[in-house]
DNA sequence: CGGCCGGCGTGACTTTTGTCACAGCGCACC
DNA sequence: GGTGCGCTGTGACAAAAGTCACGCCGGCCG
């Protein structure tokens, strides 16, 4: 397995981007490498109150997800080289608010909640490059409350194909996580958005014909 | 009309609360003051990019909201003494993620956002009030997402019930807006509820009886 | 007093979403 | 070259949510 610097992949997340050199080796320092197979638990909804860890994503995918008591499952993001997770238990002094698991084989960085707090109370371009983080999370999560709660799910497909580049290589199961529906749903949705020349299903991969149209329906719907 | 120092105000809010005598009384100095009557409106979604403010409710409610192209409309939340919206804009320098309309007569403090980030860069102890709030905002809106893609209206109206001690008082169609569905259907869940003996309806406000069976569905349904 | 308005209650219906069941296809792996 | 598995495609159906249309009540105001 080809090994990174922990340097390296903390100068891609925009958090530690900027760090003064030293202050970067100080937290480098202090990073556990950690790696996972596909499909293993990194942290568990619920976890952790008090001895929570940043997690910064060095290769593979992470799935950030929520499960519901039946086993239905809400995919809120998927996190990538550079990405961080489990801000939002470093911060507030809480449990993990969600779920995380590799998406395939995967290594992050973890550090432990109370050195990322020294850092943001001693060093104020770090606290201010977090709270531009939180601030975009936040945003981000806003908007998926409001498009589950005021669009349906064609309309969410249509924003997902036209806001994540990548959503073209998903499974229709995925697709359905990442969207708060369920495979059958999402397939008639994607058959439905054919028939309007918005896309073109090949195999499992979908192409984007027409974002004009995709973006009318993902607004409009 | 009663008239409040703004340093009570700040005082009330978990972001003022622990500041420095005299740099409370810097920030009070660069609050604006405004009084709002019923169903004006404060700020409004995509609004401001680069000029925003960061508000302190000092007196009434305040609702904070997104509505969809056909006019239905997600409450996000309700504000009351104390509390502050318009962070999200404020720290990451985008455009303000919702609207905000005064649900009766409201007065609140106005404060630019420089003020704000500046005052973040230089106080470690407030920089970390913000990152605590913005931790526990982006926690309540992760839950939202949750509970409107996992689970039915009745699950969402009793866990309103459950958590948000002046539900009981809101009309049936303020109460729909905030989970995210329709009048009728939540007139109904409300019956269906005290049909299972879990709440009584007495004229326009509501009695929880028995909050162990009220929780008991909110997290099974 | 009478009329209006906002909020509640409800029946009847439509639409959307979710569920179940099963068929086919491609591909990796014995 | 068969076998299994994961993904897609679909019909038929069930359940949940949303819509429309009303009637009712109570309070407020001219």
């Amino acid at each position: 397995m080809q090994v990174i610097a922990p340097e390296r992949a903390l100068r891609c997340s925009p958090l530690f981007a900027d760090l003064e050199r030293d202050t970067l080796e100080h937290i480098a320092a202090r990073c556990q490498e950690r790696r996972y197979a596909s499909r293993q638990r990194i942290v568990t909804e619920g976890d952790g109150s008090g001895q929570v860890e940043l997690h910064i994503v060095v290769s593979g995918v992470v799935r950030i997800f929520k499960r519901s008591f039946d086993g239905r499952e809400l995919v809120l993001s998927l996190m990538r080289r550079g990405d961080t997770f489990g801000e939002a238990a470093v911060f507030d002094g809480g449990p993990y608010p969600a779920s995380a698991e590799a998406q395939e084989p995967t290594v992050v960085l973890a550090l432990a909640a109370c050195e990322i707090r020294n850092l943001a109370r001693t060093d104020p371009a770090f606290s201010d490059a977090c709270l531009r983080l939180m601030a975009g999370r936040l945003r981000q999560m806003t908007t998926m409350a409001e498009d589950l709660a005021l669009r349906r799910v064609m309309s969410r497909v249509s924003k997902l194909l036209l806001t994540d580049p990548d959503a073209a290589h998903l499974t229709q199961a995925q697709i359905a996580a990442m969207v708060g529906s369920t495979r059958e749903v999402v397939n008639r949705s994607l058959h439905s958005l054919s028939g309007c020349g918005a896309i073109e299903l090949h195999g499992q991969s979908i192409l984007v014909t027409d974002p004009e149209q995709l973006r009318l329906i993902a607004h409009t719907g």
